[in-house]
DNA sequence: CATGAATGAGTGTTCATTCAT
DNA sequence: TATGAATGAACACTCATTCAT
């Protein structure tokens, strides 16, 4: 048992060292051997923790989203409704060094993603987690009478999507152009368009 | 007297071989080999039109920045405003399989741009270019009194590129999920948020 | 544990390959790959001994030369003057295939380093070691009386290094015309001119 | 036949620009392309001066060989014996900036040489070339009794290729420490060991 | 005569992977 | 379990050469 827990010990600290590469040097450029001298260990041993660069990758990419959702669900517990939904947004958006590496090694896999199916679909899959959890917060906002009348489930939870990606994309390219002030309003403005009996928004 | 060739013609042929092999097979397998085949030529002759592989990369995205931005200038005489800025934006979102291999293209060098500077300046400088435009419309749109008081048109502007951004990834990782009705709707609901006197939009 | 092996052993026999390519096929035509296949052993471990092929080469000159003096050192051992100097010099020139291969190398560099400032440095300061070794033996010679009154030790020295190239550069173009007999008749007729009281020499 | 001075001049031009590239840059980089750049015509056009890359290159030794013959016979014109061999040997030393560039041209040939047999018969039937007229001006010495009577004139004639070789391969490698006065100290010590009569040189 | 487009072999180098130790 | 030596394919790039114009 305690052999397990060095051994997912030692896995994350391989993946650790895998976002920072790509963070630093670009997803191109990260190469076993840079993954290996970044986590102070020696190339072969990789082989021993994964099947291939693959799965290294992979695993980056399954950890980050598994971090991103751990934070979702501490800070939602005892909310309901748009609140939950907004501290979930909030986790999901680019507001400090963490989630800035997160948004990096996602928009680096994006380009990846193209000409790899299995990737692709690794992608697809965690990106329906994401979508059925707004879905359900935004229903359950629904059933609490938060929203407008006119308002769609479906096209709701794709225009919170999409705010993430854009604004991660944009973090990351011009990171000086995206404050988290920034995010913060664009956020705000998208919830006020959703809720019932309010000003203008958008 | 030498074989006269079309300079520009040849240099286009090859570029749109480019984006074929990015889209299709993603951007780190999309290399000289895979270019010169796609071109139907030889490696070789590929070192008579660009300097190295970095100019064959970089002339394909500023190509393809180049017809949207010809696309967006043909769309948009004659028209003011937030007419003229929807036309703006319609030419910026994946509604054809023509746009879609320029969002692919964009998402590509999104990830190639970390950790390669050269890259990333040209990508900052197309950016500016297209927030610059997107200002003046938007300025434009206030002069004529077609904007709300609370307007900013800083902040209007940078989510006007953070929709086409997030729009864009979505568009080229999840295809079936972000049809052109869904990217008009999302387009306008923005658009309607900017709007003097309308009902809530986001 | 890994596999042991005798790192110094085996970077010792790609530069002794090296050198056996060079002799042979000119070093314009020693490639990694000629290398690699004289070494009977892959392109790619070359990587693991050496950073890159100018590290390859320059160790191969500096391999030669760390012979050379080793080899001085061990002759001139318990000699004084020009005595010591004279084994010296026979240790300097191609009297025998092993040191004919070493001229040939040396030549080889001699083209390479013309717009090779790095390999230019690396000869300098071999070359300085050697001229400070000529003029320390004859400088003991002065001391212990034997040169001629009006023998200028700097360019003594500079007329021994000019015998070496310029009988270096003959044995490897012209290995007929420069038996070892002659190279010794040569080097003795120059250190006779040197000597106090002698007849006439050149 | 006007057309022939042209394409002789052509030729020259083309070869001149050969001698500037190998000087500047090496005979490693002196490839079709630079000489080409540096003669300023077409890569094409050299075909039609010359067969292919190493009728170029040989052209250029050969070339630098006639220039060098040309100015002895000039100067030697009307003199003879010692006097005729001493300023023979002033025109084989690299004692100005032209014959530092026909020094260098020469040191490139020569590693190049090793892995050429073509090339490596032309420079020896340039090297018998000049052996013989060393020994005629030698013979002539003999005759007029200007030699010391143990004198041979083979060694001699070999002392002082050797010294030009000697001499060349030291000036283009540590130019600084080769001025001319200290080649002709060189050359003097040498020609007065031949002298009948003479104090003891070197 | 002269041009430069085009080719394909060859270069140094990097890389993921395998395997004996 | 862990190491690092070793492999071979793939990479971007350079080059001499050919040939249609």
């Amino acid at each position: 048992m305690p052999k397990i827990v060095d051994w997912d010990a030692r896995r994350d600290e391989i993946l650790s060292a895998t976002w920072r590469v790509i963070a630093r040097d670009g997803i191109a450029r990260a190469t076993i051997r840079a993954i290996a001298q970044e986590a102070n260990c020696s190339r072969g041993i990789l082989a021993h923790y994964f099947d291939d660069k693959a799965d290294i990758l992979g695993s980056a990419l399954m950890m980050s989203h598994r971090r991103v959702v751990a934070r979702m669900d501490a800070r939602a517990a005892g909310l309901n409704g748009l609140d939950a939904l907004r501290v979930v947004m909030l986790e999901a958006l680019p507001l400090d060094s963490q989630r800035d590496l997160e948004a990096q090694i996602e928009i680096s896999f994006w380009g990846r993603a193209l000409g790899n199916p299995a990737l692709r679909d690794l992608q697809h899959s965690e990106f329906d987690q994401l979508l059925a959890r707004l879905r359900r917060h935004l229903g359950e906002a629904a059933r609490l009478g938060e929203l407008g009348a006119d308002i769609s489930i479906d096209l709701a939870a794709h225009q919170l999507v999409v705010l993430i990606d854009g604004i991660s994309a944009e973090r990351v390219l011009y990171p000086d152009r995206v404050s988290p002030a920034r995010q913060r309003e664009m956020l705000d403005k998208l919830l006020a368009s959703f809720s019932r009996g309010t000003a203008p928004a958008g």
